[in-house]
DNA sequence: ATAATGTCTGTTGTCTGACAAGTAAAGGGC
DNA sequence: GCCCTTTACTTGTCAGACAACAGACATTAT
């Protein structure tokens, strides 16, 4: 019997293969570019033209090719590809190892107990349950630049887990490194606050300065809030920007 | 000749019709509920299956379906879809409109001049080149919710053509409505920032109270911003949120 | 009996070839 | 010169067929 486990094939689907191809194939070319006509492509790709042109609807659906009915396909934009934004489900950690920063936890507290009737309102539950509070400051270069509380019921994670797993700030990461629980999408609301006097002394600012609270809730397949997380942010550290794409265009 | 100029065709094609259709289709059913096998479902909606894949696929790419291989394709997780964030390209005055809310524009003022390096900056341009300036503050049931700026390059939009086409408030629906120019994306920063004397007499708020700063490019497709817009928003009565998905999945 | 194997059914995935519809530019008549 | 027609090219849609896959069931061998 041999040892299998993978849900990687080893011959990839012929859509996948396109999918790659076409995305490599498009990378280096400039916007504006026209695409060989669909038979062409396809004859080239060694696909059929019907399975090519599913590839290059999602590809369109995600803005990254330009469809014109009896003109042709073009390649758009590159913009949404080149930052990314918080467009795409990262982590804190993930974003500042893209720009280059080294971060750095800071007074971590770890603790089970029961959700405060907010805590549990975050994570859609109807009764007080059990979770796992991480507190921690994230600090770039010394300085603070983010407060962040994760609150995650304790069926998904329990305090001796994240010592084996070399917790180094990040619940989702974790979570997606480890397969378990199956995350699906999130949800963060964006407000503005001012420093009380805590986070004033936590954050090194003065008080009443304004501050980016991030309310975060993630869901798992199964619809179940896994982690509720509320981040706070010095603004001038951290730049959160939003990319849109017109609908359907 | 019959007049037409419009840019939505009377007789949509049948893509279009199939993925309305699908949507209000798949709308009311439970996450997990299994759909038709694909050539029922193309007989039903009256095209070919094709046709039809190409939308379901557009619909598993923005995680509404779930497609097993050999199974078939059932409903996801609805939560995407029911309250529509800021990850949609839409104005704020659509957003207000879908919540049920009435807006006013309030303090409109409309201009032409030369723009700032600020300005020249958001608008990715070198020179100070000549801009029109929109300001006004939004208010919903008569207290002000948001401070909004637009600036445009007068190539993209003069005085006039703002007073002829009924300005309602929002410069994207305006050039969503006319079509010119092609929109693509736009990108947004969020920042947390106090409230100076200046707006805390606009937005009736207390002076130093936090406020939230959207600064947003809107790029036309051949890559030129045609709108840079600066809004401050007033915590509690516009919320903003953000649903991302794992990638891939 | 039980476990492995084969078979059958229903589904999505892919292929082929054809025609329809839209766009833009070349060509022709005035 | 100007306007209309034609033409070439591209994406959109269609129809029908077969392959690949998953799961349930029956069959067989041990």
């Amino acid at each position: 019997m041999i040892e299998e486990g993978f849900s990687h094939p080893k011959v990839r689907s012929p859509r996948v293969q396109v999918e790659e191809a076409l995305a490599a194939m498009i990378r280096p070319l400039p916007p504006g570019t026209q695409l060989p006509p669909e038979p062409t492509l396809a004859k080239q790709l060694g696909v059929s033209r019907a399975t090519l042109r599913e590839v290059m609807r999602t590809f369109a659906e995600r803005g990254i090719l330009t469809r014109r009915h009896g003109v042709g396909t073009f390649v758009a934009s590159r913009i949404p590809v080149l930052e990314s934004g918080i467009e795409i489900l990262e982590s804190i950690d993930s974003l500042a190892r893209q720009m280059g920063l080294e971060t750095h936890v800071a007074a971590l507290e770890v603790l089970e107990r029961k959700a405060t009737p907010k805590e549990a309102e975050g994570l859609e539950s109807k009764e007080l349950i059990d979770v796992l509070v991480i507190n921690r400051v994230i600090t770039v270069e010394g300085k603070p630049v983010a407060d962040l509380r994760d609150i995650v019921p304790l069926d998904y994670l329990r305090k001796e887990e994240l010592e084996r797993e070399d917790f180094h700030g990040s619940v989702l990461d974790l979570f997606l490194e480890r397969g378990n629980p199956m995350l699906s999408i999130s949800r963060t609301d964006i407000i503005a606050v001012s420093a009380d006097a805590k986070f004033a002394r936590r954050l090194h600012v003065s008080r009443g300065s304004a501050l980016l609270k991030l309310a975060a809730k993630l869901y798992s397949y199964d619809e179940k809030v896994v982690d509720y997380s509320i981040s706070y942010f010095v603004p001038g550290q951290f730049r959160f920007h939003v990319m849109r794409r017109v609908t359907h265009a």
